[in-house]
Parts: C-alpha cells; structure tokens; sequence
DNA sequence: CTGGAATAGTTTAGGCTTCAAGGAATGAGG
DNA sequence: CCTCATTCCTTGAAGCCTAAACTATTCCAG
C-alpha cells in the first residue's frame, strides 16, 4: 500500500486542479496517520478507533453524555454510536444509566475499568501522534494549525446549515 | 522502534499535546469533506466514494490495472478490492480480462459506459472540492500543500519500512 | 526438473458506517 | 386531557474494511 493518488495526479493536463490535489495530499497524510494508529490500537491492546474515539468522549465528560451528544462529537450517525457503545459495555469498559427525568435518553459513562484502560491507551495514543508527526518542525506545525483552522472555517461555511445547535 | 506502549510511555515526558491537536484538527478537516462528499456522491449519482476512488484509479491508466495495483493506489486491502470492483461490474461499469501471460492476474479496465459515467461524476467532484475550499486563499492553498508534503514525509519515514515497491 | 517461496485473488469472520423506518417518551397547543 | 411534532434511541439492510486463512499460479534455486 504504497502508491497515493496524489502524486498520480500530477501530471495532469493543466487547470483547476489546484484545490483537487491540495485534498488528495490532505486525504492521504490523514489516512496514513489513521492507519497506522488503528493498527497499533489493534496490536498493542486489542481494539478499534471507534471504541478509542468513544471512550475519549466520555473521559473528557465525567458527568456522563447522552448517545446522541456523543453522535455528535464523533460527526457520525446516531444509529452507529449504539452498536460500538454496545460493544463497549460488553467488553465492562462504559456503562449506561437513566437520565434522570427523562425517560428516553440514557448517559454513558466510563467505568472504573475503562477509565484505567482509556488511561493507558490515550498516552500512547499521543506518543504515536508525536512520533509521527516528529519530522514536522513546531514552527511548520503551528502554522498547518492555522491554515488547517482557515480551511476548516470554509468547509463549514460552504456546508448546508445544520438544523440549529 | 519495537518497544512497547508501556516501555515507550515511561521514555516519553508528557507534552506531545501540541501534535495531538494538530492531528485532530487535520482529522476534522478532512472527516467533515470526506464526509460532505460522501452524501453528494450518493444524491447525485447514487454512488458510493470507494466506487469513485476505485473508477478513477483505472481512469488514470486506460491499459487496465491488476487488482493488487488498484489496492496499492487505494492504500486499501486486497480483499476489499475485490468486492467494489465486483458490484462495480455488475454494475457494467468495469470490466475484467485476464492478463496475458499471467493466469494468476486479471486486469481491470472501466467499460465505456464506466467512463462516461466517470467523467460526469470527476467533474461534478472537482467543483465540489473548490467550493469547499473556496475560502482559502491561493497563497494558502500553496503553503498548505507544501506543509502536507512535509508532514506526509514525516509519517512514511516514521512507518515500518515496507517490503520494497 | 522439482520443491519451496513469493505473488494474485478470493473467502470468511468480525466490526464499522450510513440511511431509512420505527418505537417510546416528551412537550406544546388546543 | 388530546393530539401531534419532536427528540432519543434501536433495528435492519446494504455496503465498506481489515486480518487471516486459503487456492492457484509463477518464479527460482539447486
């Protein structure tokens, strides 16, 4: 898996294929990166992004989030949340209660367990990040954060505008 | 290299947070196209994006791809190849033909009917990534690239060595 | 020539993901 | 009260994705 699409691309006639390759590149640094992080989630402790990617959500929220707030932190579908939260309660690491009042919705909430694995998991997490990105000068790094955060600002602005929030 | 996540967590002093916001936002940037993308390609031409990626793959090489060939520039596994290119020629929209010489590979070449369809959907795709993209600026969009280039380095030269190429 | 390594693809099991349809609870107006 | 829209979540169908095991073929070294 080596070849990107990328630099298949650039001997294309001219025209505005700017903008094209400018996300080709972006798409391939992304996937290399995720990757290789699923496959260490895999190798050193036995689970998936998904599952990684949740339990980060509620350890930055002790008190407890709803399925669809953590839907919307992951920018994935609500019926997905269900099935990897499934998985996760399964497995001991998260735990779901009734929201007080209403009825409906339930919080989702580490448990001891999972907070103590998420621990182990998120400092290797940041190492791997680290590692990887090690060869990226913090001046280089400082601004692709900038520019990343302008382009982030026009992909939203040329989005559909969501149903409120 | 080889050393394990506890092993490498004792080395490593904390204060790789920097990185670790730059990969979420790099990840944010391109979930959020990725995944406006996704949603056009289904309402506008009822497909999915590895069909496209997959489609415009053989685009770039009219004399036909091998299977394995199609994975690597995918960066995708092989086994999942083989099922898109399956429903894609079902879809008459790709076609396979032995390789000459070789009764291990198959070649895998878009159908004229593949093609037409192709170029109505690149086109349609080239517009919606400068719309998006539309607030950044060119001088932007050149730091960016190259800054990618960078980070894209920085990662495969991180990355286990592969079996050659 | 022959045995073993390497290569090309497929298959299988398990998990992720979306969309669409639907059930249950809530809330607001009449 | 009712009723109806809304919200929260689950389910089901279909597709994407990987790792690993497997078949078939080719290549190579002896």
């Amino acid at each position: 898996m080596s070849v990107d699409a990328e630099t298949a691309l650039a001997h294309e006639p001219p025209g505005h294929k700017d903008e094209l390759r400018l996300w080709l590149r972006m798409l391939t640094c992304t996937t290399l990166i995720e990757s290789e992080i699923r496959t260490r989630l895999r190798r050193d402790f036995d689970t998936t992004l998904p599952r990684f990617d949740l339990m980060a959500a509620l350890d930055r929220a002790p008190a407890g989030l709803s399925l669809g707030e953590v839907s919307r932190h992951m920018m994935v579908s609500n019926g997905n949340v269900t099935g990897v939260a499934a998985r996760l309660e399964a497995e001991g690491l998260v735990e779901r209660r009734a929201r007080p009042g209403d009825r409906r919705a339930q919080l989702l909430r580490l448990t001891p367990k999972g907070r103590r694995e998420f621990a182990r998991q998120s400092a290797a997490h940041e190492g791997w990040i680290a590692e990887l990105l090690a060869g990226v000068t913090a001046v280089e790094r400082g601004a692709l954060f900038r520019l990343l955060g302008h382009a982030k600002i026009s992909v939203r602005n040329a989005l559909p505008p969501e149903p409120s929030a």
